[in-house]
DNA sequence: GTCTATAGAAGGATAGAC
DNA sequence: GTCTATCCTTCTATAGAC
């Protein structure tokens, strides 16, 4: 089938949304405003409701960032610039835009860990992908989650706080855990 | 005042409901069913609704949540045991608990970092007294941002994938960058 | 397939009896 | 101060006209 506008549409409405009021914050009325679609169209793109378009979001948004994080990631030449550049690298866009600019999905994670098993499932598949993709290129699981964990954690206290102070700090950690000798 | 006994309740309620569905997530008609407490009491006692009801849970939890972080960290001896305490420490109540025992208020700030800005302050505020305490006892703000970020991301990784170790991760590299040579 | 209208439940908040 | 009843809005979801 040919992909629908209108769909395309609901999908990065509801990522926008979900990115700023989280998922139970943010109304299926809101969705199809945001998008300028017809509140019937969403059930007839999405027959599963509000959990089969959080999952798609969650998915898309996965596959994106980990696309975007690997491209800024593999121009740079060495472990420590390429984490510096993740990062550090984040904190601009941050700021610049008033620190929504965050991946949508640790705060749909955190809100559904307890509450939705399916969309649970959803957020935990994508960060593994993201946990793979970042061990191959740290060459050891356990750094690169906690690089990962360190990005994330990072995120919060940027956007609690409005700085890119703990982004910064969160960097320098980072960078010297991925490049340290590795573990016995 | 006398401390009512009800309004204690009600607080308590509110705090393990936003802890496992979070601020959009929890009606205000299930925290007095939860607190076994008649709807008009809440008003009684929380005449701000809603808004001021979450402020006080975020500053009442994150009060209890330094006091009990500092207690676990002050009866190590040295910075490696404290740090390895703290955050390896987590791992065991959250895994008991079905990962629920995390802090209500990572999945709250983020909630309304970007639609509320009562309670963005008042996230943003625990937050730095968490920050304060930790530079204290790291000697570098720097430190207690990073170490603290990756406390926090940890704990998203782990209620989402429904493992340990991101938090095992997590906790050794905050160990080596809380014991590393202080930086020029 | 597009779109409107609405059902039925749950949301926050208030009034007022006791 | 305690508790019930209710208001109005918003929520998800569905029915059905076109």
């Amino acid at each position: 089938m040919p992909p629908s506008q209108t769909r395309d549409r609901i999908l990065t409405a509801t990522a926008e949304l979900f990115r700023r009021q989280g998922y139970s914050g943010t109304g299926l009325k809101a969705v199809v405003a945001e998008a300028r679609a017809p509140f019937g169209s969403l059930y007839h793109h999405f027959p599963g409701g509000k959990q089969q378009l959080a999952e798609e979001v969650i998915h898309a948004s996965g596959a994106y960032f980990q696309a975007l994080v690997c491209a800024v990631y593999d121009e740079q030449a060495t472990t420590a610039d390429a984490v510096r550049a993740v990062l550090t690298g984040a904190a601009e866009p941050l700021e610049a835009t008033d620190y929504e600019a965050a991946c949508p999905i640790t705060t749909v994670a955190l809100e559904v860990a307890s509450t939705d098993e399916v969309l649970r499932r959803a957020t935990a598949e994508v960060f593994e992908r993201w946990t793979v993709a970042l061990t191959e290129r740290l060459g050891d699981r356990d750094r690169a989650l906690a690089v990962l964990a360190a990005l994330e954690g990072a995120f919060v206290l940027c956007r609690a706080r409005r700085t890119t102070e703990p982004m910064l700090a969160a960097g320098a950690m980072a960078v010297a855990h991925a490049t340290a000798a590795p573990p016995s």
